[in-house]
DNA sequence: CGTTATTTTAAACGCTTGTTTAAACTGACT
DNA sequence: AGTCAGTTTAAACAAGCGTTTAAAATAACG
Protein backbone atom coordinates (compact mmCIF):
# COMPACT_ATOMS: atom_id res chain seq x y z
CA UNK A 1 0.00 0.00 0.00
CA UNK A 2 1.22 3.51 -1.06
CA UNK A 3 1.72 6.32 1.24
CA UNK A 4 -0.54 8.15 -0.97
CA UNK A 5 -3.51 5.31 -0.64
CA UNK A 6 -2.55 5.23 3.35
CA UNK A 7 -3.45 9.10 3.20
CA UNK A 8 -6.47 8.93 1.39
CA UNK A 9 -7.54 6.07 3.24
CA UNK A 10 -7.13 7.24 6.77
CA UNK A 11 -8.23 10.94 5.88
CA UNK A 12 -11.77 9.45 4.32
CA UNK A 13 -12.34 7.65 7.84
CA UNK A 14 -11.69 10.64 9.89
CA UNK A 15 -13.15 12.87 7.81
CA UNK A 16 -16.76 10.91 8.14
CA UNK A 17 -16.31 10.84 11.45
CA UNK A 18 -15.28 14.22 12.67
CA UNK A 19 -15.92 16.56 9.36
CA UNK A 20 -13.01 18.20 7.48
CA UNK A 21 -12.41 21.14 9.69
CA UNK A 22 -12.54 19.17 12.86
CA UNK A 23 -9.60 16.45 11.55
CA UNK A 24 -6.10 17.59 11.81
CA UNK A 25 -3.14 16.64 9.37
CA UNK A 26 -1.40 15.39 12.66
CA UNK A 27 -4.28 12.71 13.43
CA UNK A 28 -4.20 11.53 9.71
CA UNK A 29 -0.77 10.90 9.16
CA UNK A 30 -0.87 9.63 13.00
CA UNK A 31 -3.44 6.73 11.74
CA UNK A 32 -1.71 6.07 8.55
CA UNK A 33 1.47 5.65 9.81
CA UNK A 34 3.38 8.30 7.59
CA UNK A 35 5.07 11.09 8.39
CA UNK A 36 3.28 14.67 8.81
CA UNK A 37 4.95 16.20 5.87
CA UNK A 38 3.63 13.30 3.58
CA UNK A 39 0.57 15.07 3.28
CA UNK A 40 1.72 18.04 1.71
CA UNK A 41 4.54 16.38 -0.42
CA UNK A 42 2.05 14.08 -2.06
CA UNK A 43 -1.28 16.41 -2.00
CA UNK A 44 0.13 19.75 -1.48
CA UNK A 45 -2.44 20.90 1.13
CA UNK A 46 -4.82 19.92 3.53
CA UNK A 47 -7.49 21.63 0.77
CA UNK A 48 -6.49 19.53 -1.63
CA UNK A 49 -6.19 16.56 0.27
CA UNK A 50 -10.07 16.96 0.93
CA UNK A 51 -10.83 16.99 -3.06
CA UNK A 52 -8.69 13.96 -3.79
CA UNK A 53 -10.84 12.02 -1.27
CA UNK A 54 -14.20 13.06 -2.64
CA UNK A 55 -12.87 12.63 -5.95
CA UNK A 56 -11.32 9.17 -5.83
CA UNK A 57 -15.45 8.68 -4.69
CA UNK A 58 -17.02 10.68 -7.34
CA UNK A 59 -14.66 9.22 -10.28
CA UNK A 60 -16.21 5.86 -9.32
CA UNK A 61 -20.11 6.76 -8.77
CA UNK A 62 -20.68 9.32 -11.18
CA UNK A 63 -20.84 7.17 -14.40
CA UNK A 64 -22.27 4.27 -12.94
CA UNK A 65 -24.87 6.94 -11.51
CA UNK A 66 -25.22 8.69 -14.70
CA UNK A 67 -26.08 5.22 -16.58
CA UNK A 68 -28.41 4.48 -14.01
CA UNK A 69 -30.59 7.31 -14.49
CA UNK A 70 -30.51 7.40 -18.25
CA UNK A 71 -31.53 3.54 -17.67
CA UNK A 72 -34.60 4.55 -16.24
CA UNK A 73 -35.31 7.29 -17.96
CA UNK A 74 -36.49 4.24 -20.32
CA UNK A 75 -39.33 3.33 -18.61
CA UNK A 76 -42.38 4.70 -20.23
CA UNK A 77 -44.55 4.94 -16.83
CA UNK A 78 -41.88 5.71 -14.99
CA UNK A 79 -42.36 6.56 -11.26
CA UNK A 80 -40.70 8.83 -8.69
CA UNK A 81 -39.73 5.45 -6.60
CA UNK A 82 -38.45 4.42 -9.49
CA UNK A 83 -36.16 7.17 -9.89
CA UNK A 84 -34.77 7.41 -6.71
CA UNK A 85 -34.68 3.57 -6.66
CA UNK A 86 -31.90 4.25 -9.98
CA UNK A 87 -29.49 5.85 -6.94
CA UNK A 88 -29.33 2.24 -4.77
CA UNK A 89 -27.28 0.12 -6.86
CA UNK A 90 -24.46 2.21 -7.93
CA UNK A 91 -24.57 3.93 -3.96
CA UNK A 92 -24.33 -0.11 -2.72
CA UNK A 93 -21.25 -0.62 -5.18
CA UNK A 94 -19.19 1.57 -2.98
CA UNK A 95 -19.05 -1.19 -0.58
CA UNK A 96 -17.64 -3.67 -3.01
CA UNK A 97 -14.88 -0.84 -3.82
CA UNK A 98 -13.98 -0.06 -0.10
CA UNK A 99 -14.99 -1.13 3.51
CA UNK A 100 -18.20 1.12 4.61
CA UNK A 101 -17.78 2.98 0.99
CA UNK A 102 -21.53 3.76 0.92
CA UNK A 103 -21.72 5.30 4.09
CA UNK A 104 -18.74 7.09 4.74
CA UNK A 105 -19.12 8.60 1.19
CA UNK A 106 -22.76 9.82 1.86
CA UNK A 107 -21.46 11.43 5.27
CA UNK A 108 -18.63 12.82 3.74
CA UNK A 109 -21.10 14.05 1.16
CA UNK A 110 -23.31 15.42 4.17
CA UNK A 111 -19.75 17.01 5.89
CA UNK A 112 -19.21 18.96 2.60
CA UNK A 113 -22.51 20.75 2.33
CA UNK A 114 -22.27 21.91 6.04
CA UNK A 115 -18.38 22.79 6.56
CA UNK A 116 -16.23 24.65 4.83
CA UNK A 117 -18.69 27.10 3.86
CA UNK A 118 -19.67 25.73 0.54
CA UNK A 119 -16.59 25.08 -1.44
CA UNK A 120 -17.41 21.76 -1.76
CA UNK A 121 -20.56 22.11 -3.39
CA UNK A 122 -18.82 23.94 -5.61
CA UNK A 123 -16.38 21.47 -6.54
CA UNK A 124 -19.33 18.73 -7.13
CA UNK A 125 -21.51 20.86 -8.72
CA UNK A 126 -19.01 22.17 -11.49
CA UNK A 127 -16.52 18.78 -11.57
CA UNK A 128 -19.62 16.78 -11.88
CA UNK A 129 -22.76 18.26 -13.46
CA UNK A 130 -23.98 15.13 -15.38
CA UNK A 131 -25.11 13.47 -12.13
CA UNK A 132 -27.32 16.22 -11.56
CA UNK A 133 -28.51 17.06 -15.30
CA UNK A 134 -29.39 13.16 -15.28
CA UNK A 135 -31.63 12.98 -11.77
CA UNK A 136 -33.27 16.41 -13.06
CA UNK A 137 -34.04 14.95 -16.43
CA UNK A 138 -35.40 11.58 -14.65
CA UNK A 139 -37.55 13.77 -12.20
CA UNK A 140 -39.37 15.56 -14.91
CA UNK A 141 -40.40 13.02 -16.77
CA UNK A 142 -41.44 10.79 -13.75
CA UNK A 143 -43.58 14.13 -12.72
CA UNK A 144 -43.83 16.59 -15.56
CA UNK A 145 -46.31 19.11 -13.55
CA UNK A 146 -43.85 20.06 -11.52
CA UNK A 147 -42.72 23.32 -11.47
CA UNK A 148 -39.24 25.17 -12.13
CA UNK A 149 -39.21 26.62 -8.54
CA UNK A 150 -41.08 23.62 -6.95
CA UNK A 151 -38.18 21.13 -8.46
CA UNK A 152 -35.12 22.92 -7.20
CA UNK A 153 -36.65 23.53 -3.41
CA UNK A 154 -37.51 19.70 -3.66
CA UNK A 155 -33.85 18.38 -4.82
CA UNK A 156 -32.41 19.90 -1.93
CA UNK A 157 -34.74 18.82 0.64
CA UNK A 158 -34.43 15.33 -0.83
CA UNK A 159 -30.31 15.94 -0.77
CA UNK A 160 -30.86 17.34 2.71
CA UNK A 161 -33.07 14.54 3.98
CA UNK A 162 -30.19 12.05 1.96
CA UNK A 163 -27.20 13.54 3.62
CA UNK A 164 -28.40 14.68 7.16
CA UNK A 165 -29.64 11.06 7.33
CA UNK A 166 -26.32 9.27 6.08
CA UNK A 167 -24.13 11.63 8.18
CA UNK A 168 -26.26 10.29 11.43
CA UNK A 169 -27.13 6.77 9.97
CA UNK A 170 -24.59 5.29 12.80
CA UNK A 171 -26.57 7.02 15.70
CA UNK A 172 -30.25 6.43 14.48
CA UNK A 173 -28.97 2.58 14.11
CA UNK A 174 -27.92 2.11 17.61
CA UNK A 175 -31.21 4.22 18.28
CA UNK A 176 -33.22 1.96 16.42
CA UNK A 177 -31.61 -0.77 17.61
CA UNK A 178 -32.07 -0.11 21.24
CA UNK A 179 -35.88 1.11 20.95
CA UNK A 180 -37.06 -1.65 18.22
CA UNK A 181 -35.18 -4.85 19.52
CA UNK A 182 -33.37 -5.95 16.18
CA UNK A 183 -30.71 -5.40 14.63
CA UNK A 184 -30.67 -2.48 11.03
CA UNK A 185 -28.36 -1.90 7.98
CA UNK A 186 -27.63 0.86 5.73
CA UNK A 187 -29.53 -0.80 3.69
CA UNK A 188 -33.07 -0.41 5.96
CA UNK A 189 -32.56 3.00 6.10
CA UNK A 190 -32.63 3.23 2.30
CA UNK A 191 -35.54 1.13 2.43
CA UNK A 192 -37.27 3.30 4.56
CA UNK A 193 -36.33 6.62 2.71
CA UNK A 194 -37.15 5.69 -0.67
CA UNK A 195 -40.53 6.10 0.24
CA UNK A 196 -40.03 9.48 2.33
CA UNK A 197 -38.07 11.54 -0.64
CA UNK A 198 -40.15 10.24 -3.34
CA UNK A 199 -43.58 10.80 -1.61
CA UNK A 200 -41.46 14.62 -0.26
CA UNK A 201 -41.17 15.58 -4.33
CA UNK A 202 -44.25 14.26 -5.42
CA UNK A 203 -45.97 16.34 -3.37
CA UNK A 204 -48.91 17.81 -4.98
CA UNK A 205 -48.30 21.47 -5.91
CA UNK A 206 -48.35 24.40 -2.70
CA UNK A 207 -51.19 26.21 -3.45
CA UNK A 208 -49.80 30.05 -3.26
CA UNK B 1 -27.12 47.02 25.70
CA UNK B 2 -24.97 44.75 28.22
CA UNK B 3 -21.49 42.93 27.34
CA UNK B 4 -23.57 39.90 28.01
CA UNK B 5 -26.23 40.56 25.17
CA UNK B 6 -23.50 41.99 23.45
CA UNK B 7 -21.60 38.92 23.34
CA UNK B 8 -24.61 36.67 22.91
CA UNK B 9 -25.79 38.66 19.79
CA UNK B 10 -22.41 38.26 18.06
CA UNK B 11 -21.42 34.97 19.15
CA UNK B 12 -25.27 34.51 17.27
CA UNK B 13 -24.75 35.61 14.07
CA UNK B 14 -21.50 34.19 13.82
CA UNK B 15 -22.05 30.82 15.02
CA UNK B 16 -24.85 30.48 12.42
CA UNK B 17 -22.69 31.84 9.39
CA UNK B 18 -19.55 29.57 10.07
CA UNK B 19 -20.31 26.53 12.91
CA UNK B 20 -19.32 27.09 16.25
CA UNK B 21 -16.17 25.36 15.70
CA UNK B 22 -15.48 27.74 12.84
CA UNK B 23 -15.94 31.04 14.98
CA UNK B 24 -13.77 31.70 17.17
CA UNK B 25 -13.56 33.41 20.60
CA UNK B 26 -11.41 36.79 18.78
CA UNK B 27 -13.77 36.59 16.05
CA UNK B 28 -16.83 37.04 18.43
CA UNK B 29 -15.58 39.52 20.63
CA UNK B 30 -14.21 41.63 18.32
CA UNK B 31 -17.59 41.76 16.40
CA UNK B 32 -19.22 42.91 19.42
CA UNK B 33 -16.16 45.13 20.60
CA UNK B 34 -15.68 44.13 23.87
CA UNK B 35 -12.44 42.31 25.56
CA UNK B 36 -11.72 38.79 24.67
CA UNK B 37 -11.51 38.15 28.51
CA UNK B 38 -15.44 38.93 28.73
CA UNK B 39 -16.33 35.84 27.00
CA UNK B 40 -14.79 33.75 29.82
CA UNK B 41 -15.65 36.10 32.28
CA UNK B 42 -19.26 36.01 31.89
CA UNK B 43 -19.89 32.00 30.58
CA UNK B 44 -17.19 30.34 31.60
CA UNK B 45 -16.11 28.66 28.34
CA UNK B 46 -16.65 28.68 24.86
CA UNK B 47 -18.70 25.44 25.32
CA UNK B 48 -20.62 27.43 27.69
CA UNK B 49 -21.64 30.18 25.49
CA UNK B 50 -22.78 28.08 22.74
CA UNK B 51 -25.13 26.54 25.49
CA UNK B 52 -26.43 30.06 26.31
CA UNK B 53 -27.02 31.41 22.73
CA UNK B 54 -28.99 28.25 22.10
CA UNK B 55 -31.27 28.36 25.37
CA UNK B 56 -31.93 32.04 24.86
CA UNK B 57 -34.07 31.13 21.63
CA UNK B 58 -35.06 27.44 23.56
CA UNK B 59 -36.38 29.16 26.30
CA UNK B 60 -38.54 31.43 24.02
CA UNK B 61 -39.50 28.93 21.39
CA UNK B 62 -40.53 26.04 23.70
CA UNK B 63 -43.47 27.15 25.11
CA UNK B 64 -44.92 28.53 22.25
CA UNK B 65 -44.13 25.13 20.21
CA UNK B 66 -45.76 22.95 22.87
CA UNK B 67 -49.11 24.97 23.30
CA UNK B 68 -49.20 25.21 19.57
CA UNK B 69 -48.89 21.30 19.38
CA UNK B 70 -51.36 20.81 21.62
CA UNK B 71 -53.81 22.96 20.24
CA UNK B 72 -53.43 21.51 16.74
CA UNK B 73 -54.15 18.51 18.45
CA UNK B 74 -57.88 19.53 18.96
CA UNK B 75 -58.58 19.84 15.66
CA UNK B 76 -60.22 16.39 15.25
CA UNK B 77 -59.91 15.86 11.31
CA UNK B 78 -56.11 16.77 11.20
CA UNK B 79 -54.12 16.35 8.81
CA UNK B 80 -50.43 16.10 8.70
CA UNK B 81 -50.15 19.62 7.03
CA UNK B 82 -51.46 20.95 9.77
CA UNK B 83 -49.27 19.54 12.42
CA UNK B 84 -46.57 20.79 10.61
CA UNK B 85 -48.03 24.33 10.04
CA UNK B 86 -48.20 24.93 14.05
CA UNK B 87 -44.50 24.95 13.47
CA UNK B 88 -45.08 28.32 11.12
CA UNK B 89 -46.40 31.23 13.95
CA UNK B 90 -43.82 30.00 16.64
CA UNK B 91 -40.78 30.09 14.15
CA UNK B 92 -41.56 33.26 12.40
CA UNK B 93 -42.41 34.77 16.19
CA UNK B 94 -38.63 34.38 16.53
CA UNK B 95 -38.45 37.17 13.87
CA UNK B 96 -39.75 39.53 16.35
CA UNK B 97 -38.14 38.38 19.58
CA UNK B 98 -34.99 39.71 17.00
CA UNK B 99 -34.15 40.66 14.01
CA UNK B 100 -33.29 37.37 11.81
CA UNK B 101 -34.59 35.55 14.66
CA UNK B 102 -35.88 32.77 12.87
CA UNK B 103 -33.60 31.89 10.09
CA UNK B 104 -30.79 32.48 13.10
CA UNK B 105 -32.14 29.80 14.86
CA UNK B 106 -33.12 27.17 12.46
CA UNK B 107 -29.24 27.63 11.20
CA UNK B 108 -28.11 27.15 14.87
CA UNK B 109 -29.93 24.03 15.06
CA UNK B 110 -28.33 22.56 12.24
CA UNK B 111 -25.44 23.76 13.10
CA UNK B 112 -25.95 21.61 16.28
CA UNK B 113 -26.36 18.22 14.65
CA UNK B 114 -23.55 18.48 12.60
CA UNK B 115 -20.71 20.12 14.16
CA UNK B 116 -19.38 18.94 18.24
CA UNK B 117 -20.21 15.22 17.66
CA UNK B 118 -23.53 15.43 18.92
CA UNK B 119 -23.67 16.78 22.75
CA UNK B 120 -25.99 19.65 21.29
CA UNK B 121 -28.64 17.14 19.93
CA UNK B 122 -28.31 15.50 23.66
CA UNK B 123 -28.83 18.65 25.34
CA UNK B 124 -31.80 19.58 23.58
CA UNK B 125 -33.22 16.20 23.60
CA UNK B 126 -32.72 16.22 27.49
CA UNK B 127 -33.30 19.84 28.26
CA UNK B 128 -36.91 20.60 25.70
CA UNK B 129 -38.32 16.92 25.74
CA UNK B 130 -41.74 18.26 25.90
CA UNK B 131 -41.53 19.66 21.83
CA UNK B 132 -40.56 16.37 20.55
CA UNK B 133 -43.55 14.59 23.32
CA UNK B 134 -46.05 16.46 21.69
CA UNK B 135 -45.03 16.61 18.33
CA UNK B 136 -45.02 12.69 18.33
CA UNK B 137 -48.30 12.53 19.91
CA UNK B 138 -49.86 15.15 16.75
CA UNK B 139 -48.07 13.06 14.31
CA UNK B 140 -50.02 9.86 15.47
CA UNK B 141 -53.67 11.74 15.77
CA UNK B 142 -52.81 12.80 11.94
CA UNK B 143 -52.14 9.31 10.83
CA UNK B 144 -52.73 6.27 13.30
CA UNK B 145 -51.78 3.54 10.58
CA UNK B 146 -47.93 5.10 10.74
CA UNK B 147 -45.79 1.59 12.92
CA UNK B 148 -43.63 3.05 15.74
CA UNK B 149 -40.71 2.23 13.91
CA UNK B 150 -41.99 4.19 10.04
CA UNK B 151 -42.90 7.29 12.31
CA UNK B 152 -39.44 7.07 14.18
CA UNK B 153 -37.45 6.69 10.54
CA UNK B 154 -39.72 9.67 9.02
CA UNK B 155 -39.11 11.83 11.95
CA UNK B 156 -35.90 11.56 11.52
CA UNK B 157 -35.51 12.51 8.04
CA UNK B 158 -38.04 15.63 8.68
CA UNK B 159 -35.45 16.57 11.11
CA UNK B 160 -32.98 16.40 8.18
CA UNK B 161 -34.81 17.85 5.69
CA UNK B 162 -35.64 21.36 7.99
CA UNK B 163 -32.30 21.37 9.65
CA UNK B 164 -30.22 20.78 6.58
CA UNK B 165 -32.42 23.26 4.52
CA UNK B 166 -31.64 25.65 7.05
CA UNK B 167 -28.10 25.49 7.70
CA UNK B 168 -27.62 26.17 4.05
CA UNK B 169 -30.75 28.06 3.79
CA UNK B 170 -28.67 31.38 2.81
CA UNK B 171 -26.59 30.06 -0.13
CA UNK B 172 -30.01 28.16 -1.38
CA UNK B 173 -32.15 31.58 -1.00
CA UNK B 174 -28.98 33.06 -3.31
CA UNK B 175 -29.09 30.20 -5.89
CA UNK B 176 -32.88 30.23 -6.16
CA UNK B 177 -32.55 34.25 -6.41
CA UNK B 178 -30.34 34.25 -9.51
CA UNK B 179 -32.31 31.26 -10.71
CA UNK B 180 -35.71 32.49 -10.87
CA UNK B 181 -34.89 36.40 -10.70
CA UNK B 182 -36.89 37.04 -8.24
CA UNK B 183 -36.18 37.89 -3.91
CA UNK B 184 -37.02 35.18 -1.76
CA UNK B 185 -37.31 35.10 2.49
CA UNK B 186 -37.30 32.53 4.59
CA UNK B 187 -40.87 32.43 4.55
CA UNK B 188 -40.48 30.87 1.49
CA UNK B 189 -38.56 27.93 2.13
CA UNK B 190 -40.83 27.44 4.77
CA UNK B 191 -44.17 27.70 2.44
CA UNK B 192 -42.24 25.20 0.50
CA UNK B 193 -41.10 22.35 2.76
CA UNK B 194 -44.14 22.03 4.49
CA UNK B 195 -45.81 19.98 1.56
CA UNK B 196 -42.73 18.14 0.94
CA UNK B 197 -42.64 16.79 5.06
CA UNK B 198 -45.67 15.82 4.93
CA UNK B 199 -45.77 14.18 1.87
CA UNK B 200 -42.66 12.54 3.19
CA UNK B 201 -43.81 11.46 6.50
CA UNK B 202 -47.73 10.61 4.98
CA UNK B 203 -46.11 8.26 2.41
CA UNK B 204 -47.96 4.56 2.37
CA UNK B 205 -46.02 2.14 4.26
CA UNK B 206 -42.92 0.39 2.39
CA UNK B 207 -44.17 -3.19 1.24
CA UNK B 208 -41.69 -5.58 3.08
C1' DC C 1 -15.87 60.13 50.99
C1' DG C 2 -14.02 55.65 51.50
C1' DT C 3 -14.49 50.88 51.02
C1' DT C 4 -16.03 46.98 49.10
C1' DA C 5 -17.67 44.33 44.95
C1' DT C 6 -18.11 43.95 40.14
C1' DT C 7 -16.54 44.47 35.63
C1' DT C 8 -13.14 45.51 32.04
C1' DT C 9 -8.61 45.39 30.32
C1' DA C 10 -3.86 44.14 28.29
C1' DA C 11 -0.78 40.67 28.35
C1' DA C 12 0.71 36.35 28.54
C1' DC C 13 0.11 31.21 28.90
C1' DG C 14 0.45 26.58 26.81
C1' DC C 15 -1.15 24.19 23.05
C1' DT C 16 -2.58 22.91 18.34
C1' DT C 17 -2.92 24.13 13.68
C1' DG C 18 -1.15 23.86 8.46
C1' DT C 19 2.99 24.51 6.18
C1' DT C 20 8.01 24.71 5.08
C1' DT C 21 12.84 23.51 5.39
C1' DA C 22 16.85 20.94 4.65
C1' DA C 23 18.96 16.79 5.54
C1' DA C 24 18.68 11.70 5.20
C1' DC C 25 17.34 7.79 2.92
C1' DT C 26 15.76 4.67 -1.10
C1' DG C 27 16.07 2.34 -5.37
C1' DA C 28 17.07 2.34 -10.20
C1' DC C 29 20.06 3.20 -14.20
C1' DT C 30 24.78 4.16 -16.44
C1' DA D 1 30.58 2.18 -7.59
C1' DG D 2 28.39 6.61 -8.66
C1' DT D 3 24.73 9.55 -9.86
C1' DC D 4 20.40 11.32 -9.57
C1' DA D 5 15.32 11.61 -9.09
C1' DG D 6 11.88 10.32 -5.89
C1' DT D 7 10.55 9.83 -1.28
C1' DT D 8 10.70 10.04 3.72
C1' DT D 9 12.10 12.17 7.81
C1' DA D 10 12.77 15.29 12.10
C1' DA D 11 12.62 19.79 13.25
C1' DA D 12 11.19 24.18 13.13
C1' DC D 13 8.08 27.97 11.60
C1' DA D 14 4.46 31.56 12.16
C1' DA D 15 -0.19 31.95 13.25
C1' DG D 16 -4.31 31.01 15.63
C1' DC D 17 -6.75 28.86 19.35
C1' DG D 18 -9.21 28.85 24.29
C1' DT D 19 -8.01 30.10 28.68
C1' DT D 20 -5.82 32.43 32.75
C1' DT D 21 -3.72 36.10 35.28
C1' DA D 22 -3.32 40.27 37.76
C1' DA D 23 -3.80 45.01 37.51
C1' DA D 24 -6.80 48.95 36.27
C1' DA D 25 -11.31 50.98 35.92
C1' DT D 26 -16.02 51.32 37.26
C1' DA D 27 -20.14 50.78 40.17
C1' DA D 28 -22.55 50.15 44.48
C1' DC D 29 -23.24 50.95 49.19
C1' DG D 30 -22.60 52.33 54.16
Amino acid sequence: MSTKNKILDAAENLFADKGFNGTSLREITSQAEVNLAAVNYHFGSKKELIKAVMSRYMNELSPRLESALIDVCRNDELSLVDVFSAFIEPLLSLNDFKDNGTSNFLQLLGRGYTDSQGFLRWFLTTQYPGVIDNFVLAVQKAYPELGAEEMFWRLHFTMGTVVFTMSSSDALIDIAKSDFERSLQISDVIRNVIPYVAAGVGAPMPQL
